[in-house]
RNA sequence: CGGGGCGUAGCGUAGCCCGGUAGCGCGCCUGCUUCGGGAGCAGGAGGUCGCUGGUUCAAAUCCAGUCGCCCCGACCA
C-alpha cells in the first residue's frame, strides 16, 4: 500500500531500482564492512542451483573438483610479470598471525592460477598425466574501489577450472569448450543470451594469451562480462615450470587453461529478468518453483482448504517429471496474512508459478494458476494440475530467453555507423553496437575516452554481421576485424 | 582517491534554519473481527538521535573534528 513497499521503477533510476530489489526479494543483505555482503537464502538458493548445473556440466566434460587454500605466498603472484601487475593492486595481503609478524606475507587469493600451477608442478611428469583437468569453488578477494551487491564485491564466489594440456590447440580447444558449456548454461538455464567471442589485449586476463567471453546485455543496455575462458599459453606453465616429458622424450612446457563464473551471474539474472514489481526468476534455476496459496473466507473454509492445499503439495512433489526431477513446491500456508500481501511477496521473490487456491477453486475441482513472467492467470483441473504446472513451466523458461533475446536484439546495432551516431547511442539509450575495428590499441583508449563503451568481444561468427564492417568506428582505416562495442558493468 | 548524498526504533522518515517533553508511517507483540491482489479496530513493546570534543543552565538541533554507508566517476569478475 505504502510507497516504500514498491520498487523505485527501472525507468526512473535502474541502479536504485537493482539495489532495492536484491535487498527486498530478500537475495542479500549488506555487511559490516564495506563492500562486502551477505548472501541471504534466497539468493544463494539460486547459486546453489547455478553450482549444481554447472557442476554437472564440468563434470561431464571430464572436469573433477579439488581444493586450493586461501592463502598463497606472496612470492607466488609476483612471478608472472603481466599476472602480478594485473592483480597487485586489488589483493589483501596478511602481514600478521598468531599475534606475530609473517616472514614471507600471504595474499588472499584474488584467484588461483599461481597456487594451482605450482602444484601442477608437483603433479605433473609425462605427457600420461596431461591433460589435467581442475575445478574449484570457492572464495575470492579483490580490494576494489566501488562495490556493487553481486556485481563486484570485495568477496565474492565462483569457480575456476584449471587445465593443462600437452599442446596451443588442445589448450585452445578447452578453452572453446568451456566457453561453450558457460553459453549453454547461460542461456538454457539463465534464460540469458549472450554474444561470445575474444577479448581484445586491453581487456583480456592478466597472464593469458587470449581470453573467450560470454557478454550478456543487461535491461538498461549495458554489458555484463558473464563469464571468461583463457588460453594462458606457457606463461603460467614457464613461470611454475611446469613441464612434462613427451612421448618423443623431449621436456616441454606445458599449456594451461583457466575458466570461471562467479556469483555475479545473480546480478546478471536481476539485471535480466526482474521488473518493477520484483525478480523473475527462470524456473530452472528458481530454488521455490511453485508457490501454493491458499484462500478462505470463514472457519469451516479455512479447514477445507488448508486440507486440499496440503494433499494439492503432497501430489505436486511426488509429481514425477522426467527433467529436472521433482517439482519444487512451497506451501505458504501462514495465518493472519491476506492472500494479497502473499503475492506481493512472492512475485517480489521471483516464484515463477503460484497456485491459487480457494473455496471456489475446490467446488469446481480446480485451481488457478498464475504465471510470474507475464502474470496470465489459468484455471486447471486438480486432476490435471501436476502436468499442466510442469508444462508452463517450461514455457515460462522458454518465454522468458525469448524476452531477453528479443530485448537485446531490440538494442543491438549494426551496418554502417557514423561515430557522432556511435556516441549519441553510447551517451543516450545505450546498447550493442557492431562496428569495425582497425585493431590499434589507441581507436579503442579513444572510444573508451570519448564515449565510456569499450570492445567487449570481437565476436564469434556466428554473431557476425551479414555483411561485414568495412572501416574502423574511430579512425575510419580498414577494419580489421568486427568488434562488439558497448559500455560495460 | 575526486564529486554528491545520508547517518534519529527492525525499515522508511519528521524534527535541525529559530537549542527546552524525541514524533509519524510500515513492521513487531496481544486480543477480536478478517482473508479471491499489500485487512480493520483496540491495546502494547521498542530510542546512548553514528562517534568524540566544544559552546550553553540546557544540544538530535549550534561549532569543530572524526567514523561509516550509499550514489556518480577513475579501477575491475
Amino acid at each position: 500500500m505504502a510507497d516504500d513497499k514498491k520498487l523505485t521503477p527501472r525507468a526512473e533510476d535502474f541502479s536504485a531500482w537493482y539495489n532495492e530489489l536484491v535487498l527486498k526479494a530478500e537475495l542479500a543483505d549488506y555487511a559490516p564492512v564495506r563492500g562486502c555482503m551477505v548472501i541471504r537464502p534466497a539468493g544463494y538458493g539460486i547459486w546453489e542451483r547455478m553450482q549444481r548445473q554447472l557442476d554437472d556440466m564440468f563434470k561431464a566434460t571430464g572436469h573433477v573438483n579439488a581444493y586450493f587454500p586461501l592463502f598463497i605466498p606472496e612470492s607466488y603472484l609476483k612471478k608472472e610479470a603481466q599476472h602480478v601487475e594485473g592483480f597487485a593492486p586489488e589483493v589483501a595481503v596478511v602481514t600478521h598471525g598468531g599475534g606475530k609478524q609473517l616472514e614471507e606475507p600471504l595474499v588472499v587469493r584474488p584467484t588461483s592460477e599461481t597456487i594451482i600451477y605450482a602444484m601442477f608442478a608437483k603433479w605433473i611428469q609425462s605427457y600420461r598425466d596431461l591433460p589435467l583437468l581442475m575445478n574449484q569453488w570457492a572464495n575470492v578477494v579483490r580490494w576494489e574501489m566501488r562495490t556493487r551487491l553481486f556485481l563486484r564485491t570485495l568477496e565474492f564466489l565462483w569457480q575456476e577450472g584449471h587445465t593443462a594440456h600437452a599442446t596451443h590447440d588442445e589448450a585452445e580447444e578447452e578453452a572453446r569448450r568451456m566457453l561453450g558449456v558457460y553459453s549453454d548454461f547461460m542461456e538454457g538455464y539463465m534464460a540469458m543470451p549472450v554474444v561470445t567471442g575474444v577479448k581484445s589485449d586491453a581487456e583480456k586476463f592478466a597472464g593469458a594469451l587470449r581470453t573467450f567471453s560470454c557478454e550478456a546485455m543487461m535491461q538498461d543496455n549495458r554489458a555484463l562480462q558473464a563469464g571468461t575462458s583463457h588460453n594462458l599459453g606457457q606463461n603460467f606453465a614457464k613461470a611454475f615450470d611446469v613441464t612434462f616429458q613427451s612421448e618423443a622424450g623431449t621436456v616441454e612446457h606445458v599449456w594451461n587453461t583457466s575458466w570461471g563464473v562467479s556469483t555475479r551471474l545473480v546480478g546478471g539474472l536481476v539485471m535480466t529478468h526482474g521488473d518493477d514489481v520484483g525478480l523473475r526468476t527462470p524456473p530452472l534455476l528458481a530454488p521455490i518453483e511453485i508457490v501454493i496459496v491458499p484462500i478462505w473466507k470463514s472457519e469451516e473454509d479455512r479447514g477445507r482448504v488448508l486440507d486440499a492445499a496440503s494433499r494439492l503439495h503432497a501430489a505436486l512433489v511426488e509429481w514425477e517429471r522426467r527433467d529436472p526431477h521433482r517439482l519444487r513446491v512451497h506451501l505458504d500456508d501462514r495465518q493472519g496474512m491476506t492472500p494479497g500481501a502473499k503475492y506481493y511477496e512472492w512475485e517480489m521473490r521471483g516464484i515463477p508459478l503460484r497456485i491459487e487456491l480457494g473455496p471456489r477453486d475446490l467446488d469446481k475441482n480446480q485451481a488457478v494458476l498464475v504465471r510470474r513472467d507475464d502474470r496470465a492467470k489459468k484455471p486447471v483441473s486438480l486432476d490435471t494440475i501436476g502436468e499442466d504446472a510442469a508444462e508452463l513451466l517450461v514455457e515460462i523458461q522458454d518465454a522468458m530467453l525469448a524476452a531477453a533475446r528479443d530485448r537485446r536484439e531490440k538494442n543491438s546495432h549494426r551496418g554502417r555507423i557514423t561515430y557522432d551516431e556511435f556516441r549519441g547511442i553510447m551517451e543516450g539509450p545505450g546498447g550493442f553496437v557492431y562496428a569495425g575495428w582497425c585493431g590499434s590499441g589507441a581507436c579503442e583508449a579513444k572510444v573508451k575516452e570519448d564515449t565510456k563503451a569499450t570492445i567487449r568481444v570481437l565476436p564469434d561468427e556466428e554473431f557476425c554481421s551479414a555483411e561485414p564492417p568495412a572501416t574502423c568506428l574511430a579512425c575510419g582505416a580498414a577494419s580489421q576485424s568486427e568488434a562488439l562495442w558497448a559500455r560495460a558493468y
